[in-house]
DNA sequence: CCAACAATGTTTACGATGTCAACATTACAA
DNA sequence: TTGTAATGTTGACATCGTAAACATTGTTGG
């Protein structure tokens, strides 16, 4: 081996993890595939060897970003372990938490312009890793399955009750990351007052 | 006037028009400068003599998009003048519906890089014309002060009842419109069916 | 009416970016 | 060992945002 720091090795993996630190550091508008080379120590086509394009390098660190966001779910709901509703509720607060910490993962992970590039490859190996999505819906699933209620008015719709829990935690999410929400107190002790009111479930 | 093109009048408005046309057309990716220049039919530094930067026509294209947005906010109230549960109901529905049809909106409306790069005048632009916001804040605080709920465990905090209502229907739009919730009905019959739920109000 | 001047549009130029083609280097298998 | 696939580099090109210098037009005070 002649020239050692010729070929990088993994590189693959160096562009992924240098890809989403400087998405954490710069924001999702200012990643550009060449400042990841660089950072990798690496000529600017480089990345052509491991990823099509841009977008199939930022899918790449889409799936590490779900992963780590789908960690912190499981982690929630083993605080509880015998507490159905006591684990939605904590999941909710650490989804909200993740994201209101990691904003531009929500950048990320919810990109209709990027699912619509997708090819049939990246569009299942998105729906098999998909983990924070199984996760969520497994668990109101379960909560529904033990706790069928039947209060008049109540969501019994399976479908209905997934939506709404997720897109309650997720639009909280959204609006206090995007300072579209402003309020001068606690966030996520508001967020948690909503959670465990009984108004949500 | 020898050259009567040569002055384009109002330029500036004839901008923003296409530059919102384009951008419901290519989506929020696509979107550039040069193009919006071009489909005027002017010079690619034209617009910079109307708007300091990129950012600011997006900007400007932005107000028109909430404009839009808050017709059809306050549409859906007026349709209930004497019911102000419906309306909150109602204005749900049309939030949910209107980014379900116009899903670069997104984008467009909630935009977390957006709101770090602004100076002082175009933030309180912002402010000042973010009537969606106040549109949806106003119909919550009347709903409370007519319904003095003393249920136990109901969520008697009005930040927290605002947050809790706005959060919910723009997490179901965001799922929706970016196709992460995956349902094979509809959509928006689902939305109706969590809205007028006893749960929800 | 006309001469400045402000407003508006154009040309040119530069650096950053995504991507392709051609080439160089290395690893590995026959 | 030799050829071929994998991996990295160089160079080029089009697009983009943006700044500087210049051109044209509308307006306004003398």
């Amino acid at each position: 081996m002649v020239n050692e720091s010729y070929h990088h090795e993994n590189l693959k993996s160096e562009l992924i993890k240098n890809g989403l630190k400087l998405l954490d550091e710069e924001g999702y508008e200012n990643f550009s595939l060449r400042k990841v080379a660089k950072a990798c120590g690496v000529s600017h086509t480089a990345p052509y060897r491991h990823f099509r394009n841009k977008d199939d390098l930022i899918i790449a660190i889409t799936l590490k970003a779900e992963h780590k966001f789908n960690s912190s779910l499981q982690e929630a709901i083993n605080s509880y372990p015998n507490d159905i509703k006591s684990q939605i509720k904590e999941m909710g607060y650490t989804y909200v938490k993740f994201f209101v910490e990691n904003p531009e993962y929500l950048r990320l992970l919810f990109r209709s312009d990027l699912k619509k590039h997708l090819n049939n490859e990246n569009c299942k190996i998105l729906k098999d890793n998909v983990q924070p999505f199984g996760t969520f819906y497994n668990t109101i699933v379960r909560y529904q399955s033990e706790n069928q209620s039947n209060d008049a008015g109540s969501i019994t719709d399976l479908n209905a009750l997934v939506l709404a829990c997720w897109g309650l935690v997720h639009g909280i999410a959204v609006l206090i990351s995007t300072k579209d929400f402003v309020y001068e107190g606690d966030y996520l002790e508001l967020t948690r007052k909503i959670l465990w009111s009984e108004t949500f479930l």
